[in-house]
DNA sequence: GCCGTTTTCGGCCCGACTGTTTTCAGTCG
């Protein structure tokens, strides 16, 4: 019996009690016992008794020791026979829960998104008590909206609305501060939608103005603190905007930024110090409410270090306080090992990327344009790259505080070829292995292809290693582990693509990485200037994988990174 | 249903908004 069945089994468990108006707290019982299971390590042999685990009793253990026995849910089978099935995509719909959707199956016998429909168009929802005019509208609204709305955007796309929410905000006048919270915050891949804390001691004024300043295409809740909106700068998404006063903005933040599960730690922990947390401050034993003035005193309050927003994920975090100092940052960064420039496709050229990376105090910079097989991109011949090459180190004399890296992004070729050859790469510091092409080929060609860069001695990284791009394609589908086996094996450098559009590899690999002993590399793959700033989400998305900073080989010192290159040769 | 060095019973995170109500249940995050 496979782990993940289990708890997908205890999960649906969940979700027909709830239609049966089962107990909540029995309920949350079972999704808890699912995430039990879920948040250990271990696969189901390993785990000698599933009882031990926190969260998981008698009942729950008896369901999970069924299913791995008999490959079966007595409770499970009971509770379908008395939920019909589709009710379940039902709970799906935004503002029904079990208790409505088994009143409307009770009352009305619908027992279907289809039968749903029909029930509101017959304008019969709105005769049952509890229901109105306005449930039947929302509800037909709702079932079209599931047809044709995504479920969650990319980071790529909500960060130009996060941007453009963030510049109306600041010319409030009124808003004495404000900040983006959520999934956003947490520098999660995807959001469902976006949220926002603003302080102000003049909340009806600012949400005036900020309606009135922002594309909404709908208005979904609109209270004196809390507003919800439907906003399209670039695509439709929810917008959630929290008005607090300046001296809750702390507590608000900490406390929308979530996650649930970090939140239900936080305060669980603040209730056995006798306190209680809520978005307004920390409430102490003898009633009086404390606030703070950041989020490092917050977490000191329960003494307890700063944890970073990147990862407040599962609970977990704070069982791994003392690895926190460990964690990278972007303080640490001291380098970026693939950037363009105008020899390729780059829209800067050498001498403006380096002093921008000047500017960033790095201490080290490797220049990788693309090599000739991308055509597109113009990609560089041998003898350009030579030339290139040579203008490196002349540039390099004139920035005595940054090495300047002579290196290129070589594509691997679809027949598992490398674009250049071993004489012209031996001449390089640093050359990147990637594929750019024929993302179709069965994996076995896929990964001779990048076999053949890891067996490469001159090769010294592979990038963006599955070509994916978050939540729009999948990219080549490689075998991932085995990478990183290579790459122990080899010696070679696996990179985090800190763009947003990448953030290749994803955070599951990137602790299997770490795991593995595999250096990983932070990059921008920038193209530009301002391209280099996506390092800062590069360095998120690697803590959310626990990257410690001896992992990361752009925190390394000049002369560490220099002997890694150094050690084909 | 799960949990417990004050507890084996009585809690389980906490609060806002909506649409329905005439004071609140349901849903959401």
């Amino acid at each position: 019996m496979n782990k993940k069945i289990i708890i997908r089994t205890l999960e649906k468990i969940a979700l027909y009690m709830e239609l049966k108006g089962e107990n909540p707290f029995k309920v949350s019982a079972f999704r808890k016992a699912a995430q039990a299971l879920e948040l250990d390590q271990r696969s189901l042999d390993e785990i000698e008794d599933v009882t031990k685990l926190k969260g998981i009793g008698k009942g729950t253990g008896d369901v999970i020791l069924e299913l791995i026995n008999d490959n079966k849910s007595t409770v499970l089978e009971e509770l379908q026979e008395e939920v019909p099935k589709g009710l379940i995509p039902m709970m799906k719909l935004q503002g029904l829960g079990g208790k409505k959707i088994a009143k409307l199956y009770k009352e009305l016998g619908i027992d279907s998104m289809e039968t749903l429909k029909v029930a509101c168009l017959n304008e019969e929802i709105q005769k049952l008590p509890g229901f109105g005019p306005k449930s039947e509208e929302k509800i037909l609204k709702e079932i079209n909206d599931f047809e044709t709305k995504p479920d969650r955007q990319p980071i790529w796309k909500t960060e130009e609305t996060v941007a453009f929410i963030q510049d109306v905000l600041t010319s409030i006048a009124e808003v004495t501060e404000c900040s983006v919270a959520g999934s956003f915050r947490r520098t999660k891949e995807t959001s469902k939608d976006i949220d926002f804390i603003i302080a102000t001691a003049e909340p009806a004024l600012v949400k005036e103005q900020l309606l009135a300043a922002l594309p909404v295409k709908e208005t979904i809740a609109s209270g004196d603190t809390k507003v919800s909106v439907t906003v399209e700068v670039l695509e439709p998404i929810d917008v959630d905007f929290r008005l607090v006063a300046p001296e809750e903005f702390v507590t608000a933040l900490h406390h929308f930024t979530g996650s649930k599960d970090h939140n239900v730690k936080m305060r669980q922990l603040a209730k056995s110090q006798n306190k209680k947390i809520s978005e307004y401050g920390v409430e102490q034993e003898d009633g009086t409410v404390t606030t703070f003035a950041s989020e490092t005193e917050f977490f000191a309050h329960f003494g307890l270090p700063f944890i970073p927003p990147s990862v407040r994920e599962d609970g977990r975090e704070l069982d791994r306080l003392d690895e926190l100092p460990e964690l990278v940052t972007i303080e640490d960064i001291k380098g970026d090992l693939h950037m363009h420039t105008t020899w390729s496709d780059g829209a800067n050229s050498l001498t403006e990327m380096i002093e921008a990376c000047v500017a960033k105090s790095y201490q080290f910079m490797v220049i990788t344009d693309h090599s000739q097989y991308l055509k597109v991109a113009n990609g560089l011949t041998p003898e350009r790259l030579t030339e290139q090459h040579a203008l490196i180190r002349e540039t390099n004399k004139k920035y005595p505080e940054i090495e300047v890296f002579s290196g290129t992004e070589m594509d691997i070729l679809p027949d598992a070829s490398l674009d250049f050859d071993d004489d012209m790469l031996s001449q390089l510091d640093f050359v990147i292995a990637s594929i750019h092409s024929s993302f179709q080929q069965p994996q076995e060609q896929i990964m001779e292809r990048i076999l053949t860069a890891m067996k490469n001695p001159n090769v010294h990284m592979i990038a963006h290693p599955t070509g994916r791009i978050v939540g729009q394609r999948d990219g080549y589908n490689p075998d991932v582990e085995q990478i990183l086996d290579w790459a122990k094996e080899y010696g070679k450098i696996v990179e985090l693509n800190a763009s947003p559009y990448r953030l290749d590899l994803a955070v599951p690999y990137l602790v299997l990485a770490q795991e593995k002993g595999v250096p990983v590399a932070i990059n921008t793959d920038a193209h530009a200037i301002e391209g280099l700033e996506v390092m800062e989400t590069g360095v998120k998305h690697a803590q959310k994988a626990w990257l410690k900073k001896d992992t990361v080989v752009n925190t390394w010192s000049l002369e560490k990174f220099k002997e890694f290159i150094n050690k084909s040769k």
